[in-house]
DNA sequence: GAGTCTAATCGTCATCTTGACGAGAAGTCA
DNA sequence: TGACTTCTCGTCAAGATGACGATTAGACTC
Protein backbone atom coordinates (compact mmCIF):
# COMPACT_ATOMS: atom_id res chain seq x y z
CA UNK A 1 0.00 0.00 0.00
CA UNK A 2 1.44 3.58 -0.59
CA UNK A 3 -0.37 6.08 1.84
CA UNK A 4 -0.37 9.20 1.49
CA UNK A 5 1.57 11.61 4.04
CA UNK A 6 -0.36 12.03 7.11
CA UNK A 7 -0.18 12.11 10.85
CA UNK A 8 -1.75 10.57 13.40
CA UNK A 9 -2.31 12.33 17.49
CA UNK A 10 -4.63 12.27 19.97
CA UNK A 11 -5.69 15.50 22.07
CA UNK A 12 -7.19 15.21 25.51
CA UNK A 13 -9.60 17.07 26.74
CA UNK A 14 -8.68 16.90 30.82
CA UNK A 15 -11.74 18.35 33.16
CA UNK A 16 -11.41 18.64 36.63
CA UNK A 17 -13.53 20.91 39.15
CA UNK A 18 -11.45 22.79 41.07
CA UNK A 19 -12.92 25.56 43.51
CA UNK A 20 -16.15 25.04 42.42
CA UNK A 21 -15.31 25.57 38.71
CA UNK A 22 -15.38 22.94 35.85
CA UNK A 23 -11.38 23.58 34.98
CA UNK A 24 -9.47 22.06 31.98
CA UNK A 25 -5.81 21.50 31.87
CA UNK A 26 -3.91 23.72 29.21
CA UNK A 27 -0.48 24.00 27.91
CA UNK A 28 1.04 26.71 26.40
CA UNK A 29 2.97 25.46 23.29
CA UNK A 30 6.57 25.60 23.06
CA UNK A 31 7.23 25.41 19.40
CA UNK A 32 5.57 26.35 16.25
CA UNK A 33 3.02 26.42 14.57
CA UNK A 34 0.77 28.63 16.78
CA UNK A 35 4.00 29.06 19.62
CA UNK A 36 3.10 30.70 22.69
CA UNK A 37 -0.15 29.70 22.14
CA UNK A 38 -2.89 27.35 24.77
CA UNK A 39 -3.70 24.13 23.69
CA UNK A 40 -5.29 21.36 24.56
CA UNK A 41 -2.36 18.56 25.86
CA UNK A 42 -1.62 16.22 23.17
CA UNK A 43 1.03 14.20 20.70
CA UNK A 44 1.76 12.40 17.55
CA UNK A 45 0.68 8.27 18.19
CA UNK A 46 3.45 5.98 18.21
CA UNK A 47 3.83 3.74 15.08
CA UNK A 48 2.81 0.59 17.36
CA UNK A 49 0.83 2.24 20.10
CA UNK A 50 -3.04 2.07 20.26
CA UNK A 51 -5.23 5.36 20.28
CA UNK A 52 -6.52 4.80 24.04
CA UNK A 53 -2.66 3.98 24.61
CA UNK A 54 -1.39 7.05 23.67
CA UNK A 55 -3.99 9.03 25.07
CA UNK A 56 -3.30 6.83 28.21
CA UNK A 57 0.68 8.34 28.03
CA UNK A 58 -0.40 11.44 27.01
CA UNK A 59 -2.53 11.92 30.54
CA UNK A 60 -0.21 10.69 32.49
CA UNK A 61 3.27 13.17 30.87
CA UNK A 62 0.78 15.91 31.66
CA UNK A 63 -0.76 15.08 34.92
CA UNK A 64 1.31 12.13 36.19
CA UNK A 65 -2.13 10.21 36.79
CA UNK A 66 -0.76 6.77 35.42
CA UNK A 67 -3.65 4.68 37.08
CA UNK A 68 -6.16 2.65 34.60
CA UNK A 69 -8.83 4.13 37.34
CA UNK A 70 -9.05 7.09 35.29
CA UNK A 71 -11.89 7.34 33.23
CA UNK A 72 -10.91 8.59 30.04
CA UNK A 73 -13.04 8.28 26.45
CA UNK A 74 -13.04 8.61 23.14
CA UNK A 75 -14.87 12.09 21.93
CA UNK A 76 -13.79 12.57 18.29
CA UNK A 77 -11.41 12.76 15.41
CA UNK A 78 -11.07 15.65 13.96
CA UNK A 79 -9.12 15.46 10.11
CA UNK A 80 -9.96 18.60 7.94
CA UNK A 81 -7.44 18.66 5.93
CA UNK A 82 -5.77 21.82 6.68
CA UNK A 83 -6.21 21.89 10.55
CA UNK A 84 -2.38 21.45 10.85
CA UNK A 85 -0.13 24.10 8.93
CA UNK A 86 2.59 20.95 9.31
CA UNK A 87 0.41 18.84 6.90
CA UNK A 88 -2.60 16.62 7.25
CA UNK A 89 -2.65 15.97 10.94
CA UNK A 90 -5.80 13.58 12.01
CA UNK A 91 -6.56 14.01 15.80
CA UNK A 92 -8.61 11.46 17.99
CA UNK A 93 -10.14 13.35 20.58
CA UNK A 94 -9.91 11.74 24.32
CA UNK A 95 -11.86 12.82 27.32
CA UNK A 96 -10.38 12.91 30.90
CA UNK A 97 -12.45 13.11 33.76
CA UNK A 98 -9.81 13.50 37.38
CA UNK A 99 -9.59 14.50 40.47
CA UNK A 100 -9.17 18.07 42.07
CA UNK A 101 -5.53 16.79 42.30
CA UNK A 102 -3.73 17.61 45.17
CA UNK A 103 -0.27 18.07 43.83
CA UNK A 104 0.00 20.91 40.90
CA UNK A 105 0.23 19.33 37.98
CA UNK A 106 3.68 16.88 37.69
CA UNK A 107 6.43 17.45 35.74
CA UNK A 108 5.89 17.80 31.82
CA UNK A 109 7.39 18.17 29.16
CA UNK A 110 5.46 21.14 27.64
CA UNK A 111 6.61 24.51 28.21
CA UNK A 112 4.15 25.08 30.88
CA UNK A 113 0.59 23.89 31.58
CA UNK A 114 -2.36 25.49 34.03
CA UNK A 115 -5.57 24.93 34.74
CA UNK A 116 -8.00 27.42 33.43
CA UNK A 117 -11.77 27.76 33.57
CA UNK A 118 -13.71 25.93 31.18
CA UNK A 119 -16.38 28.76 31.29
CA UNK A 120 -13.76 31.45 30.41
CA UNK A 121 -11.88 29.48 27.54
CA UNK A 122 -15.36 28.35 25.76
CA UNK A 123 -16.04 32.07 25.90
CA UNK A 124 -13.57 33.25 23.96
CA UNK A 125 -12.81 31.07 20.60
CA UNK A 126 -9.73 32.59 19.57
CA UNK A 127 -7.89 31.66 22.77
CA UNK A 128 -6.60 28.25 21.67
CA UNK A 129 -4.59 26.87 19.15
CA UNK A 130 -5.76 24.23 16.29
CA UNK A 131 -9.40 23.51 16.16
CA UNK A 132 -9.28 22.92 19.54
CA UNK A 133 -11.77 25.02 20.99
CA UNK A 134 -14.03 23.02 18.94
CA UNK A 135 -12.51 19.83 20.40
CA UNK A 136 -13.05 21.40 24.03
CA UNK A 137 -16.61 22.29 22.99
CA UNK A 138 -17.53 19.30 22.27
CA UNK A 139 -15.40 17.54 24.97
CA UNK A 140 -17.20 19.68 27.81
CA UNK A 141 -20.57 18.95 25.67
CA UNK A 142 -19.79 15.12 26.40
CA UNK A 143 -19.09 15.43 29.59
CA UNK A 144 -22.38 17.32 30.37
CA UNK A 145 -24.54 14.94 28.62
CA UNK A 146 -22.81 11.98 30.73
CA UNK A 147 -23.62 13.35 33.83
CA UNK A 148 -27.08 13.10 33.13
CA UNK A 149 -27.55 9.31 32.53
CA UNK A 150 -24.14 7.76 34.09
CA UNK A 151 -22.85 7.97 37.63
CA UNK A 152 -19.51 9.43 36.07
CA UNK A 153 -19.55 12.64 38.16
CA UNK A 154 -17.82 10.44 40.78
CA UNK A 155 -15.46 10.23 38.71
CA UNK A 156 -14.18 13.94 39.77
CA UNK A 157 -14.68 13.08 43.45
CA UNK A 158 -12.23 11.89 45.72
CA UNK A 159 -12.49 7.82 46.87
CA UNK A 160 -14.95 9.14 49.47
CA UNK A 161 -17.07 11.48 49.20
CA UNK A 162 -20.28 13.78 50.66
CA UNK A 163 -23.34 14.09 48.59
CA UNK A 164 -23.29 17.59 48.63
CA UNK A 165 -19.68 17.63 46.99
CA UNK A 166 -20.90 15.23 44.70
CA UNK A 167 -23.76 18.00 44.01
CA UNK A 168 -20.99 20.51 43.39
CA UNK A 169 -19.91 18.46 40.82
CA UNK A 170 -22.66 18.61 38.80
CA UNK A 171 -23.24 22.11 39.71
CA UNK A 172 -19.89 22.84 38.43
CA UNK A 173 -20.04 20.69 35.14
CA UNK A 174 -23.79 22.24 34.19
CA UNK A 175 -23.26 25.88 35.66
CA UNK A 176 -26.94 25.31 37.15
CA UNK A 177 -27.52 25.05 41.22
CA UNK A 178 -29.29 22.36 42.14
CA UNK A 179 -31.48 21.78 45.13
CA UNK A 180 -29.78 20.24 47.49
CA UNK A 181 -32.97 18.23 48.79
CA UNK A 182 -34.15 17.17 45.74
CA UNK A 183 -30.53 16.16 44.78
CA UNK A 184 -30.26 14.00 47.86
CA UNK A 185 -33.08 12.13 47.30
CA UNK A 186 -32.50 11.46 44.00
CA UNK A 187 -28.76 10.10 44.39
CA UNK A 188 -29.74 8.18 47.89
CA UNK A 189 -32.85 6.27 46.11
CA UNK A 190 -30.93 5.59 42.89
CA UNK A 191 -30.07 2.34 43.63
CA UNK A 192 -26.29 1.83 43.33
CA UNK A 193 -25.34 5.37 42.25
CA UNK A 194 -23.69 5.85 45.69
CA UNK A 195 -23.05 3.40 48.93
CA UNK A 196 -22.45 4.60 52.30
CA UNK A 197 -19.11 4.31 53.96
CA UNK A 198 -20.23 4.81 57.00
CA UNK A 199 -18.81 7.12 58.52
CA UNK A 200 -18.85 11.31 58.38
CA UNK A 201 -17.16 14.24 57.96
CA UNK A 202 -17.62 18.12 58.68
CA UNK A 203 -15.39 19.56 55.73
CA UNK A 204 -17.84 20.90 54.00
CA UNK A 205 -19.15 23.14 57.62
CA UNK A 206 -22.39 22.98 58.73
CA UNK A 207 -23.76 19.54 60.16
CA UNK A 208 -22.02 16.24 59.70
CA UNK A 209 -22.40 14.50 56.11
CA UNK A 210 -22.43 10.99 55.66
CA UNK A 211 -19.86 9.23 53.32
CA UNK A 212 -20.04 8.10 50.19
CA UNK A 213 -18.16 5.55 47.56
CA UNK A 214 -19.12 4.92 43.86
CA UNK A 215 -21.36 2.24 43.79
CA UNK A 216 -21.99 0.01 40.87
CA UNK A 217 -24.42 1.42 38.70
CA UNK A 218 -23.28 2.06 34.98
CA UNK A 219 -26.06 3.85 33.78
CA UNK A 220 -28.95 6.33 35.82
CA UNK A 221 -32.34 5.71 34.96
CA UNK A 222 -34.30 7.64 34.98
CA UNK A 223 -32.18 10.22 34.17
CA UNK A 224 -30.29 13.18 36.33
CA UNK A 225 -32.12 16.26 35.64
CA UNK A 226 -30.37 19.18 34.19
CA UNK A 227 -31.21 22.05 36.20
CA UNK B 1 7.42 16.62 9.38
CA UNK B 2 8.09 12.80 8.70
CA UNK B 3 5.16 10.56 8.91
CA UNK B 4 4.87 7.04 10.08
CA UNK B 5 3.09 4.82 7.02
CA UNK B 6 0.11 5.58 7.95
CA UNK B 7 -3.59 5.06 5.92
CA UNK B 8 -6.46 6.40 6.95
CA UNK B 9 -10.57 5.56 6.00
CA UNK B 10 -13.76 6.06 6.92
CA UNK B 11 -16.29 2.80 7.36
CA UNK B 12 -20.14 3.23 7.47
CA UNK B 13 -22.53 1.73 9.58
CA UNK B 14 -26.06 2.50 7.39
CA UNK B 15 -28.75 1.00 8.64
CA UNK B 16 -32.14 0.70 7.45
CA UNK B 17 -35.54 -0.54 8.83
CA UNK B 18 -36.52 -3.16 6.38
CA UNK B 19 -39.55 -5.96 6.87
CA UNK B 20 -40.23 -4.84 10.71
CA UNK B 21 -35.63 -5.81 11.00
CA UNK B 22 -33.14 -3.46 11.88
CA UNK B 23 -31.16 -4.39 8.57
CA UNK B 24 -27.71 -3.46 7.63
CA UNK B 25 -25.44 -2.74 4.28
CA UNK B 26 -22.66 -5.40 3.80
CA UNK B 27 -20.29 -5.69 0.83
CA UNK B 28 -18.73 -9.14 -0.10
CA UNK B 29 -15.11 -7.93 -0.77
CA UNK B 30 -13.65 -8.56 -3.89
CA UNK B 31 -9.89 -8.29 -3.10
CA UNK B 32 -7.43 -9.32 -0.62
CA UNK B 33 -7.39 -9.15 2.42
CA UNK B 34 -10.53 -10.84 3.48
CA UNK B 35 -11.52 -11.49 0.05
CA UNK B 36 -15.16 -13.12 -0.22
CA UNK B 37 -15.48 -12.05 3.16
CA UNK B 38 -18.13 -9.39 4.16
CA UNK B 39 -17.52 -6.15 5.80
CA UNK B 40 -18.58 -2.64 6.11
CA UNK B 41 -18.47 -0.33 3.47
CA UNK B 42 -15.55 1.81 3.78
CA UNK B 43 -12.61 3.28 1.86
CA UNK B 44 -9.71 5.50 1.97
CA UNK B 45 -9.85 9.45 2.54
CA UNK B 46 -8.65 11.17 -0.40
CA UNK B 47 -5.90 13.50 0.06
CA UNK B 48 -7.69 16.89 0.40
CA UNK B 49 -10.95 15.42 1.58
CA UNK B 50 -12.63 15.93 4.95
CA UNK B 51 -13.49 13.04 7.17
CA UNK B 52 -17.44 13.14 6.98
CA UNK B 53 -17.01 13.97 3.40
CA UNK B 54 -15.19 10.77 3.30
CA UNK B 55 -17.97 9.44 4.78
CA UNK B 56 -21.05 10.69 2.70
CA UNK B 57 -19.36 9.68 -1.04
CA UNK B 58 -18.96 6.52 0.06
CA UNK B 59 -22.60 6.67 0.98
CA UNK B 60 -23.39 8.06 -2.04
CA UNK B 61 -21.15 5.24 -4.16
CA UNK B 62 -23.05 2.27 -2.24
CA UNK B 63 -26.67 3.30 -2.17
CA UNK B 64 -26.52 5.94 -4.52
CA UNK B 65 -28.03 8.32 -1.66
CA UNK B 66 -26.32 11.48 -2.42
CA UNK B 67 -28.24 14.06 -0.70
CA UNK B 68 -27.09 15.91 2.24
CA UNK B 69 -30.62 15.28 4.42
CA UNK B 70 -29.22 11.68 4.95
CA UNK B 71 -28.19 11.32 8.41
CA UNK B 72 -24.80 10.86 8.98
CA UNK B 73 -22.60 11.23 12.26
CA UNK B 74 -19.43 9.98 13.35
CA UNK B 75 -18.91 6.78 15.96
CA UNK B 76 -15.72 6.10 16.63
CA UNK B 77 -11.93 6.01 15.27
CA UNK B 78 -10.79 2.23 15.50
CA UNK B 79 -6.72 2.34 15.01
CA UNK B 80 -5.16 -0.45 17.02
CA UNK B 81 -2.20 -1.13 15.43
CA UNK B 82 -2.43 -4.87 13.43
CA UNK B 83 -6.42 -3.74 12.55
CA UNK B 84 -5.43 -4.45 8.66
CA UNK B 85 -2.73 -6.59 7.60
CA UNK B 86 -2.11 -4.62 4.97
CA UNK B 87 0.02 -1.68 7.20
CA UNK B 88 -1.72 0.75 9.70
CA UNK B 89 -4.80 1.49 8.81
CA UNK B 90 -6.68 4.01 10.60
CA UNK B 91 -10.22 4.04 10.08
CA UNK B 92 -13.14 6.42 11.47
CA UNK B 93 -16.50 4.84 11.72
CA UNK B 94 -19.82 6.73 10.78
CA UNK B 95 -23.35 5.85 11.26
CA UNK B 96 -26.04 6.67 8.54
CA UNK B 97 -29.87 6.01 9.00
CA UNK B 98 -31.23 5.91 5.54
CA UNK B 99 -35.30 5.12 5.02
CA UNK B 100 -35.86 1.98 3.23
CA UNK B 101 -34.69 2.40 -0.04
CA UNK B 102 -37.86 1.95 -2.85
CA UNK B 103 -34.64 0.71 -5.36
CA UNK B 104 -32.03 -1.66 -4.63
CA UNK B 105 -28.80 -0.91 -3.83
CA UNK B 106 -27.53 1.01 -6.84
CA UNK B 107 -24.61 0.31 -8.85
CA UNK B 108 -21.57 0.00 -6.89
CA UNK B 109 -17.83 -0.74 -6.97
CA UNK B 110 -18.07 -3.45 -4.32
CA UNK B 111 -18.01 -7.06 -5.43
CA UNK B 112 -22.15 -6.98 -4.34
CA UNK B 113 -23.68 -5.30 -1.42
CA UNK B 114 -26.85 -6.41 0.44
CA UNK B 115 -28.72 -5.71 3.40
CA UNK B 116 -28.25 -8.42 5.94
CA UNK B 117 -30.23 -8.57 9.46
CA UNK B 118 -28.08 -7.08 12.05
CA UNK B 119 -29.39 -9.13 14.77
CA UNK B 120 -28.35 -12.15 12.68
CA UNK B 121 -24.42 -10.35 11.83
CA UNK B 122 -24.02 -9.27 15.38
CA UNK B 123 -24.91 -12.98 16.92
CA UNK B 124 -21.88 -14.18 14.49
CA UNK B 125 -18.72 -12.56 16.00
CA UNK B 126 -16.82 -14.24 12.98
CA UNK B 127 -18.94 -12.98 10.04
CA UNK B 128 -17.18 -9.99 9.00
CA UNK B 129 -13.32 -8.59 7.99
CA UNK B 130 -11.07 -6.68 10.23
CA UNK B 131 -12.51 -5.26 13.37
CA UNK B 132 -15.91 -4.34 11.46
CA UNK B 133 -18.28 -6.47 13.99
CA UNK B 134 -17.05 -4.74 16.60
CA UNK B 135 -17.64 -1.27 14.50
CA UNK B 136 -21.25 -2.59 13.67
CA UNK B 137 -21.98 -3.47 17.61
CA UNK B 138 -21.34 0.08 18.41
CA UNK B 139 -23.32 1.71 15.57
CA UNK B 140 -26.08 -0.58 16.58
CA UNK B 141 -25.68 0.56 20.15
CA UNK B 142 -25.37 4.23 19.36
CA UNK B 143 -28.33 4.07 17.38
CA UNK B 144 -30.76 2.26 20.01
CA UNK B 145 -29.59 5.24 22.17
CA UNK B 146 -29.88 7.86 19.81
CA UNK B 147 -33.43 6.47 19.45
CA UNK B 148 -34.15 7.57 23.38
CA UNK B 149 -33.73 11.13 23.50
CA UNK B 150 -33.69 12.23 19.87
CA UNK B 151 -36.40 11.88 17.43
CA UNK B 152 -34.24 10.59 14.89
CA UNK B 153 -36.53 7.17 14.62
CA UNK B 154 -38.23 9.18 11.42
CA UNK B 155 -35.17 9.16 9.88
CA UNK B 156 -35.89 5.70 8.75
CA UNK B 157 -39.39 6.49 7.41
CA UNK B 158 -40.55 8.51 4.68
CA UNK B 159 -41.20 11.86 4.61
CA UNK B 160 -44.95 11.37 5.69
CA UNK B 161 -44.96 8.46 8.17
CA UNK B 162 -47.83 6.91 10.80
CA UNK B 163 -47.60 7.02 14.33
CA UNK B 164 -47.55 2.85 14.20
CA UNK B 165 -44.54 2.97 11.17
CA UNK B 166 -42.99 5.01 13.76
CA UNK B 167 -43.57 2.54 16.32
CA UNK B 168 -42.18 0.03 14.13
CA UNK B 169 -39.21 1.51 13.89
CA UNK B 170 -38.71 1.44 17.69
CA UNK B 171 -39.80 -1.67 17.84
CA UNK B 172 -37.11 -2.75 14.88
CA UNK B 173 -34.16 -1.03 16.45
CA UNK B 174 -34.69 -1.55 19.92
CA UNK B 175 -36.21 -5.32 19.64
CA UNK B 176 -38.64 -5.15 21.42
CA UNK B 177 -42.64 -4.47 21.57
CA UNK B 178 -43.72 -1.50 22.15
CA UNK B 179 -47.44 -0.82 23.35
CA UNK B 180 -49.34 1.27 20.68
CA UNK B 181 -51.48 3.24 23.00
CA UNK B 182 -48.88 4.59 25.33
CA UNK B 183 -46.20 5.42 21.94
CA UNK B 184 -49.19 6.80 20.21
CA UNK B 185 -49.79 9.07 23.18
CA UNK B 186 -46.10 9.82 23.67
CA UNK B 187 -45.25 10.88 20.74
CA UNK B 188 -48.10 13.03 19.44
CA UNK B 189 -48.19 14.68 23.20
CA UNK B 190 -43.92 15.52 23.15
CA UNK B 191 -43.59 18.80 21.43
CA UNK B 192 -42.16 18.92 17.99
CA UNK B 193 -41.57 15.58 17.42
CA UNK B 194 -44.00 15.18 14.78
CA UNK B 195 -46.43 17.30 13.22
CA UNK B 196 -49.64 16.15 11.22
CA UNK B 197 -49.57 16.53 8.08
CA UNK B 198 -53.86 16.79 7.90
CA UNK B 199 -53.90 13.22 5.58
CA UNK B 200 -54.80 9.82 6.60
CA UNK B 201 -53.62 6.79 4.64
CA UNK B 202 -54.62 3.18 4.95
CA UNK B 203 -51.19 1.60 3.84
CA UNK B 204 -50.96 -0.32 7.28
CA UNK B 205 -54.49 -1.73 6.69
CA UNK B 206 -57.19 -1.42 9.58
CA UNK B 207 -58.50 1.83 10.51
CA UNK B 208 -56.81 4.93 8.54
CA UNK B 209 -54.27 6.65 10.12
CA UNK B 210 -53.36 9.95 10.36
CA UNK B 211 -49.73 11.13 8.69
CA UNK B 212 -47.33 13.14 10.23
CA UNK B 213 -43.68 14.85 9.07
CA UNK B 214 -40.82 14.85 11.44
CA UNK B 215 -41.11 18.15 13.41
CA UNK B 216 -38.57 20.45 14.35
CA UNK B 217 -37.46 18.86 18.12
CA UNK B 218 -34.06 17.86 18.08
CA UNK B 219 -33.93 16.31 21.76
CA UNK B 220 -36.85 14.55 23.56
CA UNK B 221 -36.96 15.30 27.21
CA UNK B 222 -38.12 13.16 29.06
CA UNK B 223 -36.33 10.28 26.51
CA UNK B 224 -38.80 8.02 25.25
CA UNK B 225 -38.24 4.81 27.76
CA UNK B 226 -37.04 1.38 26.07
CA UNK B 227 -39.23 -1.10 26.44
C1' DG C 1 -22.32 26.86 77.85
C1' DA C 2 -25.94 29.35 75.46
C1' DG C 3 -26.81 31.39 71.19
C1' DT C 4 -25.69 31.55 66.22
C1' DC C 5 -24.43 29.79 61.86
C1' DT C 6 -24.08 26.35 58.36
C1' DA C 7 -25.19 22.57 55.86
C1' DA C 8 -27.37 17.73 56.06
C1' DT C 9 -31.30 15.21 56.14
C1' DC C 10 -36.19 14.10 56.40
C1' DG C 11 -41.04 15.21 55.06
C1' DT C 12 -45.04 17.05 52.55
C1' DC C 13 -47.70 18.03 48.59
C1' DA C 14 -49.29 19.13 44.02
C1' DT C 15 -48.09 17.96 39.38
C1' DC C 16 -46.33 15.22 35.72
C1' DT C 17 -45.18 10.88 33.49
C1' DT C 18 -45.56 6.10 32.99
C1' DG C 19 -47.40 1.44 32.30
C1' DA C 20 -51.35 -1.39 31.92
C1' DC C 21 -55.40 -1.90 29.77
C1' DG C 22 -60.64 -0.85 28.37
C1' DA C 23 -63.36 0.72 24.64
C1' DG C 24 -65.03 2.95 20.65
C1' DA C 25 -64.01 4.55 15.68
C1' DA C 26 -63.21 3.93 10.86
C1' DG C 27 -61.64 1.75 7.33
C1' DT C 28 -61.18 -3.16 4.32
C1' DC C 29 -62.67 -7.66 3.03
C1' DA C 30 -65.72 -11.65 2.41
C1' DT D 1 -74.10 -7.06 6.94
C1' DG D 2 -70.69 -8.80 9.87
C1' DA D 3 -65.88 -9.93 10.88
C1' DC D 4 -61.42 -8.14 11.26
C1' DT D 5 -57.76 -4.89 11.74
C1' DT D 6 -55.60 -1.01 13.42
C1' DC D 7 -56.06 3.78 15.11
C1' DT D 8 -57.20 6.75 18.72
C1' DC D 9 -59.07 8.39 23.05
C1' DG D 10 -59.79 7.43 28.15
C1' DT D 11 -59.03 5.80 32.87
C1' DC D 12 -56.39 4.68 36.83
C1' DA D 13 -52.79 3.51 40.01
C1' DA D 14 -47.84 3.91 40.80
C1' DG D 15 -43.77 6.38 40.63
C1' DA D 16 -40.82 10.59 39.81
C1' DT D 17 -40.25 15.54 40.07
C1' DG D 18 -40.04 20.32 41.69
C1' DA D 19 -40.91 23.52 45.33
C1' DC D 20 -40.21 24.26 49.84
C1' DG D 21 -40.95 23.66 55.31
C1' DA D 22 -38.76 21.83 59.32
C1' DT D 23 -35.46 19.56 62.11
C1' DT D 24 -30.78 18.01 63.27
C1' DA D 25 -25.85 17.98 64.43
C1' DG D 26 -21.89 19.79 64.33
C1' DA D 27 -18.45 24.28 64.65
C1' DC D 28 -17.80 28.94 66.16
C1' DT D 29 -18.46 33.07 69.06
C1' DC D 30 -19.13 35.49 73.06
Amino acid sequence: MDFEPLGLATDLVILTVREGALQVLLIRRGIAPYKGRWALPGGFVRPDEDLEDSARRELAEETGLSSDRIHLEQVATYGAPHRDPRGRVVSVAYLALVPDLPAPVAGSDAASASWVAAAEVLDDPGRLAFDHHRILSDGVERARAKLEYSPLASAFCPPEFTISELRGVYEAVWGTPLDPRNFHRKVTKTPDFVEPVGATTTRDGGRPAQLFRRGSATILYPPMARG
